[in-house]
RNA sequence: CGGGGUGUAGCGUAGCCUGGUAGCGCGCCUGCUUUGGGAGCAGGAUGUCGGGAGUUCGAAUCUCUCCACCCCGACCA
């Protein structure tokens, strides 16, 4: 490709809008141009560069076995109804009228759509198992959007869905699914990191993400070097603290704080620290329901984990913790909650009721803790578990994050975090929407079945922006050559003046193209400095200067995109100089 | 949704407090010179100052309102 026949369109400065260095670098680059919050055009050069993840998540997905199709990005709401999920999709599915007035959404993901598909054409388990797959565009109406393509509203993904009839073929393909995201993103040249995942909403039994190790991840994984352990944070368990709790030693003793109402302020206030005071959360559920989570204050809550035990839940307003608690955020605590009177009930006249409490395995095991009062300006010192809090074995879960340090949950070491950006996500479905849909075959007795599913997705658009997340520099994008938009760029300086370099270059241009090599020439006849300068902030992996100072003894300078310095290449011996590095 | 912030030429920004000709850098166009790390000189084009309403003789600037975008989001808020 020339230069002059292509569309290179760099900045100098990134758009103030963009803070991490892929998105940055994606518009200064051009490879993306913003339309709208979350809605992005892929331009010429970061298109190449999608293609180019696209082919290689393509052909991995066809050697595993995988059949291609492409369903429709416009779905009607009526599948959506028969699942349940036209409502509990809620806000993040786009829904839409045609102009009789029917209602569709754009398609957020397809279980549904691959799931009608089975149930009308498998017939039979002698067509089973089947691993259907397409590379489409989606559409999820993100809270909030950031980070240009990476949690972008629309977004291109691969989603496969399989079929079968027992759980041990899905267990087969979800193995042989695993290897493939694998060796897709190993081919892609990225440091990943697989980790268990927690199966949420979608249900099922087993679930894997696939992450890009980047600090700028939006999830936190736990991993175990000494083992094969690795999950999110959100599953990963925390398990119960090997020491038991100490006994008392201390008399309760309500002290005057004014003021101090977070845990650091608090702890800063008694000359402790976070680890002995005592952090009470107020929750309601989707019911209604008011409750308190224990905490020890240097932990975080795990919400994935409280929403299992307590059902979807947010937190409670200030004046919802007034009423029940008597005091205001910052001051409460578990030690004599007030009854709360709740109206209603059989004959009409309010009950007392005081709201539950969860407390996590770590803060069951704390003595002698500071607390809320649940009187504003004060705090308990010296609290106990069983003498000033009453305590249920059956209250007890693991509710926090797990830290660094803490034991693995497999018990053969301790636990590191590092961030991730999820790039892909393997699940076994089980028979959650064949079931709903009624997708069934027939076994081997004539009797009909309900399907197994598994269904596979790999974030394609995001993985462009994860992969220069982990592939840049000072100058701009260093993309391995197997993702980079070009392979190979020619730098001819003075194309227009010197004949010699003229010739050189355009000789050198039609060999490396003949031997099917992707080459861009810069026939722009730009100064050295703008060229060089492009061609390293888009990210071509190998550079090639001819200019008439070198030509002259029949030399040429090569430089890969990551190395320090240029070398003298004899112009005959560059091709295959080049050719062997790819 | 809640909180905070920002909207001035394609990009980055000054001006706003204290109302009075809309400015700078980069980019873009023309010409000449230059050609090994984002060139120099000369000339030039591009702005409903996010939209609307108001105050005022006069609004980018003050007020109200709407919109868009960005950042943050358990407890602390």
């Amino acid at each position: 490709m020339r230069v002059s026949q292509f569309f290179i369109s760099t900045l100098k400065e990134a758009p103030s809008e963009a803070e991490l260095p892929s998105h940055r670098l994606m518009l200064r680059a051009g490879y993306i141009r913003k339309l709208s919050s979350g809605l992005y055009t892929w331009m010429p050069l970061g298109l190449r560069v999608l293609r180019k993840v696209e082919a290689i998540v393509r052909a991995e997905m066809n050697k595993s076995g995988a059949i291609e199709l492409l369903m429709p990005a416009v779905q009607p709401a009526e599948l959506w109804q028969e699942t349940g999920r036209w409502e509990v999709f809620g806000p993040q599915m786009l829904k839409i009228k045609d102009r009789h007035d029917h209602l569709f959404c754009y398609g957020p993901t397809h279980e549904e759509v691959i799931t009608d598909i089975a149930r009308r054409e498998v017939k039979s388990y002698r067509q089973l198992p089947l691993n259907f797959y397409q590379i489409q565009t989606k559409f999820r109406d993100e809270v909030r959007p950031r980070f240009g393509v990476m949690r972008a509203r629309e977004f291109i993904m691969k989603d496969a869905y399989s079929f079968h009839s027992s759980f041990e073929s899905l267990e087969q393909t979800y193995h042989v699914m695993y290897e493939t995201y694998t060796r897709i993103f190993t081919r892609l040249g990225l440091q990943f990191r697989a980790v268990a995942a927690d199966t949420g909403a979608i249900g099922g039994s087993g679930s894997h993400e696939f992450h890009v190790l980047a600090d700028s991840g939006e999830d936190a994984l736990a991993f175990c070097p000494s083992s094969d352990y690795a999950a999110n944070v959100e599953l990963a368990e925390a398990i119960a603290p090997a020491t038991p709790r100490a006994p008392a030693t201390q008399e309760m003793q309500k002290v005057i704080t004014p003021g101090q109402k977070t845990i650091e302020e608090v702890a800063a206030f008694f000359g402790s620290s976070a680890q002995s005071v005592l952090k009470a959360i107020a929750v309601v559920n989707h019911e209604g329901e008011f409750a308190l989570l224990l905490l020890r204050g240097d932990h975080q809550l795990n919400e994935v984990k409280a929403s299992k035990i307590l059902g979807e839940f947010r937190f409670a307003s200030d004046d919802e913790i007034k009423q029940h608690m008597g005091c205001r955020p910052g001051y409460i605590g578990p030690v004599n909650i007030p009854h709360h009177s709740v109206p209603g009930g059989l004959m009409g006249h309010g009950t007392h009721i005081q709201p539950r409490v969860l407390m996590d395995r770590a803060a069951a095991t704390m003595s002698d803790f500071i607390c809320g009062a649940n009187d504003d300006g004060f705090h308990y010192t010296g609290a106990n578990f069983g003498r000033d809090v009453y305590l249920d074995e059956a209250d007890i879960h693991d509710l926090r994050n797990v830290v660094a340090g803490d034991v693995s949950p497999d018990s053969k070491g301790t636990l590191e975090l590092c961030r991730g950006i999820e790039v892909g996500h393997i699940f076994q479905l089980r028979t959650k929407y064949s079931e709903a849909l009624q997708a069934t075959y027939l076994d081997e007795n004539g009797k009909a079945q309900v399907m197994e599913m598994g269904c596979y997705g790999i974030g394609v658009s995001r993985i462009v922006a994860a992969a220069i997340e982990q592939n840049f520099d000072e100058c701009g994008i260093t993309l391995p050559a197997g993702m980079a938009p070009f392979q190979v760029a020619i730098a001819p300086i003075g194309f227009k003046k010197s004949e010699a370099v003229r010739n050189a270059a355009e000789q050198l241009y039609a060999d490396l193209t003949a031997a099917g090599i992707e080459v861009l020439l810069d026939d722009r006849d730009e100064r050295p400095g703008v060229m060089f300068a492009d061609l390293e902030l888009i990210g071509i992996p190998h550079r090639i200067v001819i200019g008439d100072r070198g030509l002259k003894e029949g030399n040429v300078e090569y430089q890969g995109r990551r190395d320090s310095a240029a070398q003298v290449v004899p112009l005959q011996d560059v091709a295959k100089l080049v050719q062997s590095k790819l």
